[in-house]
DNA sequence: TCCAAATACTTTGACGTCCAAGTATTTGTT
DNA sequence: AACAAATACTTGGACGTCAAAGTATTTGGA
């Protein structure tokens, strides 16, 4: 099933032919979707033969830059952006791979730690791996694709409050 | 939770760090994905008080820009590049809305047309209202940032095999 | 000291996505 | 004409995400 014209473009003319507004906001709004949805459709297929997917993979790779490989459950959810719950979710599931292993907290009887295993420190070097071969999915995107999408999207992110540029470092 | 700096940023450090490969492409892929995240949490915000969610919203206006306002139920999963499963689905909530019907093809009876409702066209035209005041998430983007993005993710999707750029049409 | 409020995590439930398998119908070949 | 293969949709199951509510623990006043 391949389109002989671009689905984006048709929708925007029509967009336009319904006296709709903000065509271009459109546009790029969905450029962006669909750009996730080809990433994510690669990155799993490229995961899956290691026995992982993207957010098992993120946080494997998360806690394996620690110095001492583990990180409580809550920091890691606001470092990945994500819900408790999908994090309470996502290291149930490592854990049952052996992957990571639930710790109490030394002080803080409140917070679980999340650590990593050896046997998810090799896994996360498989999944690496396998990522970098597959070029992390912006096979198509050329060196100039890739930096214009970052800078623009940069400035999508700082205007959405993930983090607060420090006024010494403003670009 | 507002990080006082850049997490991409770092994670392309702590990555370089552990000597793994493909910065640059991760870089990119991490972006696109939390950009992705970032409009559709604005999106879906947007459209929660009209009723409707963002793939509820793609379908019914799919089918607004038809002459007669319907569509075989695999013509919309091929043009909004999702799983029948999952037109199944978004339809079936539809209906439930009353915002589209079902209805046999006249000539093949394997086929389900969705046929957009009086109320489904109103609906539609709540929505883009409304994600037009939120300019589609893209709240952020400049309007060369737009552009970039737009064009950076063409290539990366006429890569990905999405549609054929017919040869008297190349850009 | 005491207790309300904040914090950390888990549980449950509503949805969304995909895959794989199942049913019905049409097509294309022999 | 007969039937295997393709097409169209639905179903059921696995997983992912988030929101809201529940439990346990710590904090920060009064």
């Amino acid at each position: 099933m391949t389109l002989d014209f671009d689905p984006i473009d048709e929708a925007a003319a029509n967009w336009r032919g319904a006296g709709w507004a903000a065509v271009d906001a459109m546009t790029a709004a969905t450029s962006i979707t669909r750009a996730h949805q080809i990433l994510s459709g690669r990155i799993d297929a490229a995961l899956a033969p290691v026995g992982l997917n993207f957010s098992r993979f993120e946080v494997l790779a998360l806690l394996s830059f620690t110095k001492e490989g583990e990180l409580p459950l809550g920091k890691v959810g606001d470092r990945l952006q994500v819900h408790p719950a999908s994090v309470t979710n996502t290291v149930n599931r490592l854990e049952a791979d052996g992957l990571v292993a639930r710790k109490p907290h030394p002080s803080d009887r409140r917070t679980t730690l999340a650590v990593l295993t050896r046997a998810g420190r090799r896994r996360v070097e498989q999944a690496a791996v396998a990522l970098a071969e597959i070029g992390f999915g912006v096979a198509g995107l050329t060196g100039d694709g890739r930096r214009s999408v970052d800078a623009a999207i940069l400035e999508l992110r700082v205007a959405a409050g993930d983090f607060v540029v420090p006024p010494s470092q403003r670009r």
